[in-house]
DNA sequence: ATAGTTTTACTATCGATGATAGGTAATACT
DNA sequence: AGTATTACCTATCATCGATAGTAAAACTAT
């Protein structure tokens, strides 16, 4: 019989695929914040990882392909920062909470932001395997937002664009600030207010 | 004595000049329209105009002054925009058109958005010049919001962001559609509510 | 009209970029 | 120990933005 039947993937080559997958990514953010998202070269980045740039094809079948692990990759960091948060208490100010926390993951890393949440690449959308982490995320979203009894599809659409409106301003204009993260709180009450 | 001396410029190099900038920078827009703000490439380009590459160069010092072009023929067209539309009435009233009607002109050009209220070239900062075309629009903006109320700076910035959130939605899921510019009054009067 | 000046546009070429081909060294499984 | 697969390399390609140098064209002034 074999012995090795419960292990989970755990062969030593995609091991250490998947953490050099995991070194190379790391350093692609670094390069994207030094340089910019659509600025990042193969070529710095393969040395910054001790390789040469064709050998980098051996990870990433195109540079696109790169864009969406990158795009998987942030989604998953997302995913984990809210994990380790705690979204219990009144409905309210669950959502309060759950508001200042993106704004603030946003000011965390514009770079990262602005891969998740708009779309300059110009030829880059993500395959349905990663984009199925997007969605997860706003089904997270949409159920903290239902709780405080966000239930329309336009009050949802409202809920949306106030959200993306707060991250994108605190990361254009106050990076790495809490200007509009501050503002959480009177944003939520005026979505919830009775019309 | 000069018989010419009341002419505004009107030499003919100069017209000549603006008139072959006005041609550049149209086929520009149709370029990023088609391929991508950031997938401009200046040999295409050219070739729509009836250029080589290189003679690009005799009205765009470099690809950044193109787009530094771009984006101030971008403001002035969202400044002419707002010139032929009347926002008199009450204040309430006025608020609710300019919002409708800024989501409609992020609508009908997605990349031209892009360009004005998203940074997404590496590199690319507005000159001095170019930028106060955008601080033009933003009095603008505050002008119609201070009449309607809106005064202290936390309630400026969630207009702000409240406007930016719709429009960026507006144009990321529903491109030349009407699903949140329809949502402006109800965006208006959330934020005109007595807290 | 013609001489002189400025503007416009060209060809040729540069370094850097993403991508591919083909070969070799390293690693893991039988 | 032998074999197959993976990892990585060098060399090279077309395309990109940018520069140098030159010729033609357009305008001005005499």
């Amino acid at each position: 019989m074999n012995e090795s039947a419960n292990r989970v993937a755990t062969d030593p080559r995609s091991d250490r695929r998947e953490a050099k997958i995991a070194g190379i990514l790391s350093e692609a953010w670094d390069l994207a914040r030094r340089d910019g998202l659509g600025a990042i070269s193969l070529r710095d980045l393969a040395g910054a990882v001790g390789l040469r740039q064709p050998s980098l094809y051996v990870y990433f079948e195109s540079k696109l392909a790169l864009y969406d692990a990158m795009f998987a990759d942030g989604y998953r960091q997302l995913l984990a920062y809210l994990d380790e948060r705690d979204y219990t208490g009144t409905p309210r100010d669950a959502l309060i909470r759950f508001t200042r926390d993106l704004i603030t993951f946003a000011s965390e890393d514009g770079v990262r932001y602005q891969m998740l949440f708009q779309r300059p690449i110009p030829g880059f959308e993500p395959t349905t395997e990663s984009f199925a982490l997007a969605l997860e995320f706003y089904e997270r979203a949409t159920t903290v937002a239902a709780n405080a009894g966000i239930h329309h599809q336009a009050d949802i659409d409202l809920f949306a664009a106030v959200i993306n409106g707060l991250s994108h301003q605190q990361v254009a204009n106050d990076p790495g600030g809490r200007r509009w993260a501050d503002l959480a709180e009177q944003a939520v009450d005026m979505l919830l207010a009775p019309r």
